[in-house]
DNA sequence: CTCATTCGGTTGCAGGTACAACAATTGTAA
DNA sequence: TTACAATTGTTGTACCTGCAACCGAATGAG
């Protein structure tokens, strides 16, 4: 029973479609998904560093960086000095606080619908297959190997 | 046992750590997978018209018409005129015939890589549970709800 | 025939993502 | 102390993605 096809194309063409779905449901709130997962990370995490943001999101700290400009722009989340000469805090703004609360609920919409179209069995097993893509390539990079 | 999480969050790291396990074992061939997976869809289907290919990935018109730019630039494809006079007929060149191959035993063995980490029963379920996506919510657009 | 509509595709704009290169800070060792 | 290395973020560049707005070509109705 060998897998057929390009793991990779079907893995993108499943996150087009799904964020296409959660992006329409979430469109009356002013936010993209991927944003509200952000801040939704940012308030659970303030005060954080952008690095550990970062890893905790999977991201590059570059794709950090450029992420939470637009947040910034529209005044919801603060990046201001860390104890580190170097490092940052990131923290939510009063303001951003209420936003994700807001989009919180349009996201429960989109999730129940996603659960409804899909069936919660399969979502669920979607679920852990996917964390075990999280688990199993996290590594790939810092090798680390001794020369 | 109802599912716990943002599906789409998990889709898209998911799908990041995933590109790039592709993307670092591509690397070598100077293509992304994105872009070979592109390649191979204008291989299989061609002469095409863009509207069609778009369909066939699961992408918006517009971003099939970004993503080809890098391709028609490195001398890959070539997008002329089709029968219509609005519409165009999408070609590899010999190049990126040649390009495509070379690609395709680098993207075999990111597969197989793949297929190893996660061990291909893993994969299998993956690839029904992520098709299962794209066929249940494939129609989100076109309502065509009666007023 | 003419005009409104639909079709096929591109452009403007905004954002998401990564890698490489860089700058600034801090830590360490000679 | 001075030079080198490691840490923390940002910038340059390139690409991927979508929506809204647009343009040119074809189609259909009057």
């Amino acid at each position: 029973m060998q897998p057929r096809g390009c793991s990779n194309l079907k893995l993108r063409q499943a996150d087009r479609v799904v964020s296409r779905h959660y992006d329409h449901l979430m469109a009356g709130t002013g936010l993209k998904t991927s944003q509200y997962s952000l801040l939704s990370h940012i308030a659970a995490l303030q005060p954080v560093r952008p690095a550990d943001l970062a890893r905790q999101m999977t991201l590059e700290p570059s794709s950090l960086t450029r992420n939470l400009q637009p947040l910034v722009a529209q005044g919801w989340v603060v990046v201001g000095p860390g104890e580190d000469g170097r490092s940052r805090e990131v923290r939510l703004t009063d303001t951003g606080r209420a936003k994700r609360s807001e989009a919180q609920r349009a996201w429960k919409r989109a999730q129940l619908s996603f659960n409804e179209r899909l069936g919660t069995a399969r979502v669920a097993q979607l679920h852990a297959l996917l964390d075990d893509c999280l688990a199993l390539l996290a590594d790939d990079r810092a090798p680390d190997v001794a020369a």
